[in-house]
DNA sequence: ATATGTTCTACTCAGGTCGAGATTAACTCA
DNA sequence: TGAGTTAATCTCGACCTGAGTAGAACATAT
């Protein structure tokens, strides 16, 4: 059978050629208390019972098709509990990661799993309303993930299948996209403060940053974000000035970009 | 059937769950005299009969397992002629580009494409050793293709599905990684000059360049380029002195980065 | 109330990079 | 031989960056 033969007959009765099966998986970030957190689910059955894993399921095919943006959209609702269409699911910004085919990579079949990546400001505990045996926040710095996309031999969180992989691709993707979008935006609720601004970025980024130099390089981008005229009704928790209020510029792409320090330690 | 008992019967029989087929479209791009051209196909039948696609086909399963950049290779290796482990298909860089799976996107049934994106030097032409019914280097230009990543209507070759889509978002991708990547050493040989170099800026971006900041920025950067300390044998078709000869550097990402000019139309 | 430390915002300064143009040398073609 | 073309280098001003400083506003402790 050549592959045009093959081709055909996959073309009109899948059940004819090989079983693959696909699912999407999200990678859900946000911050809380100032640090990067993911949502992480824990496994009830086999195959890697106990462990915890991307929330995600199996794409609707032909009986309540829908899209796979959708897909993600669904399965991130399902497991924080957040219903669709609310305002806080509205402002949640979700972007395709990758897709992860290995044969393997799923003991029980052939699995080829479309990633998404979240990002969103505090979202509420997942405890509660979810159908997966266990959920939560979890602080990304627990899980040890070493610039390979491996976790650290010890680490207590093990992740399953690919899943240390997946979030350490969509880790980088996301401090890449503070750089050139106003991302970082998403993190924050409808009106922040320049403060607030950077601490997304040193969370994300996981190193301090200078105060001056950010706050000159945020205002002077046009576009990224626009003054309320207000201002906080209090200091700093520990004194300083009243810091003002800004929301989201209009604009999509951040021109000069804000650039990570440090990437001196080019990859060779 | 709750979500659950559902992803449990999939786990261990697809044929349960709903049919899903899955794909792998390739966005070839080479550099032909000194324009940008897309390896394209022309569909034998229906649907989309006679129009031109991406070379693409159903990723095998079970038997024959492959991963997916595998895939791609394959298909890419099918449409050249080109054999798997030569060296000219060894210097053909690959990467993923994205998943396509929005319902309706095939009228036959559910399809999810996983679309790659290959950069190469010349490559021979695909007309012989081909399954295709016909195939071929497509001038990017001649397909019309607007921002959007619609087709300007009237364009003499319309693409079949969402493969202009699919190529726009190719393209972009192209377009940014010469920035911050040195691969547009991928669609050079072995050994280049600076001009040749900014011949490949110039056909992907589409706009010329200031020749001697182009040069001096390129020898900037670390690890981009490395001399071979020889020159060309003659000089320009229409005169000029002789261009010293450059490799590939060591360098996986630029830096500085060598940003495309005009973008102060930022995307609002 | 006063003192002390913290934080937001604004400013300055040296160094580097960028775009645009000019210049020199090398080469082809008529 | 002369004209035109091109590679490679240099110059110059505008702009951006990181680092440091300074002042004003605020919380907290004494």
């Amino acid at each position: 059978m050549t592959d045009d033969e093959r081709d055909f007959l996959a073309g009109y009765d899948p059940r004819a050629y090989d079983p693959v099966a696909v699912t999407v998986d999200v990678v859900a970030l946000t911050i809380r208390d100032g640090e990067l957190h993911v949502l992480l689910v824990r496994r009830g059955g086999p195959p890697h019972a106990g462990r915890w894993a991307l929330p995600g399921g199996f794409v609707r095919g032909v009986r309540d098709a829908e899209d796979l943006p959708a897909a993600a959209a669904r399965e991130l609702a399902e497991e924080t509990g957040l219903q669709a269409g609310t305002e806080a699911l509205g402002r949640v910004h979700i972007e395709q990661l990758g897709t992860y085919g290995a044969p393997g990579r799923d003991p029980r079949m052939r699995v080829i799993s479309v990633a998404y990546l979240a990002f969103a400001p505090r979202l509420p505990d997942p405890t509660a309303g979810s159908d997966a045996a266990d959920a939560g926040w979890c602080p990304v710095r627990a899980l040890g993930l070493t610039a390979s996309g491996a976790q650290r031999p010890g680490t207590t969180r093990e992740l399953a299948f690919d899943h240390a992989q997946i979030l350490s691709d969509g880790l980088e993707r996301a401090r890449s996209k503070l750089e050139y979008t106003p991302l970082a935006t998403a993190f924050c609720a409808a009106e922040f403060t320049v403060p607030e601004l950077r601490a997304v970025y040193e969370a994300v980024w996981g190193e301090e940053l200078h105060a001056g130099n950010f706050h000159r390089k945020v205002l002077s981008v046009p576009g990224f974000v626009e003054s309320t005229g207000a201002s906080t009704d209090q200091g700093g928790r520990r004194g300083g000035p009243r810091a003002r209020l800004y929301r989201a510029g209009d604009a999509r792409l951040l021109h000069p970009a804000l650039l990570r320090p440090g990437r001196e330690e080019e990859v060779r």
